[in-house]
DNA sequence: GTATCATATTCCTATATGGGAATATGTCAA
DNA sequence: TTGACATATTCCCATATAGGAATATGATAC
């Protein structure tokens, strides 16, 4: 069996470098026609419109026509499955951050106690 | 250009369901044999072996040797670039889901204040 | 109607799968 | 050494790309 197809989930969709780019995007500018997609990340306009099918597909955008343009939209709340299953790993990380500041307060007064010791 | 290989980057690694129970499995029950993957997740062994591959190439699990087992243990931190990225549109559904809270809650107080009046 | 602008689609190609089967490697036990 | 057990690797196949080039579709202006 070959990968799953990218419209098949989320998860494949946002697999694409390029296509985490057009939803950063679209999450700074609120819609935009794909022409100016095209201007913002410097690639072919079919390159764009095929990511554009793909991230539409699996419902991360919306599109609207105006006139002869095709406004895109963002529809972030479609990431929320991959925020849920990575949120669910946060701890790891925050842990050890919080473990290294703990660590770092402890030496220091340690230093405050002690202010002639050697490391 | 073919997708990118499942190998480069975190965000390729967890597009595949299987890998992302695998993630779960470790996540629940620390470091663990192949084996024993193979029976929580009922599948063959290659396939189990080929997927901590990729995992392992990526860095999100770690593998130490126990005799004739190898156990896998998992570095969640490396999720880390994959929490990053999505965090930035949590508030897209956190404030959705108030819009949504505080118009029930107008609704009921409504309710409450004309007993009588039809929807 | 015709030319033009904006976008989508089609065709092609090289490549990366993920699964299954078979096999290789590595480790321990007797 | 030999055999059994645990895991990794190789081979093969069907499928899904993502990009490039060319073209089709759709809407607007003239």
């Amino acid at each position: 069996m070959p990968r799953a197809a990218t419209t098949t989930d989320v998860f494949n969709a946002i697999a694409e470098p390029r296509r985490r780019q057009i939803v950063d995007l679209l999450a700074r500018h609120g819609a935009l026609a794909v022409g100016t997609i095209v201007v913002a990340l410097g690639l072919p306009q079919p390159a764009v419109s095929k990511h554009l099918g793909v991230l539409r597909e699996v419902g991360i955008v919306t599109a609207a026509k105006d006139g002869r343009q095709r406004l895109y939209e963002l529809q972030a709340s479609q990431l929320k499955p991959v925020h849920d299953w990575v949120k669910a790993y946060e701890r790891f990380w925050t842990q050890q951050l919080d473990r290294i500041k703990r660590r770092a307060e402890r030496k220091a007064k340690e230093r405050a106690n002690n202010p002639d010791e050697k490391a």
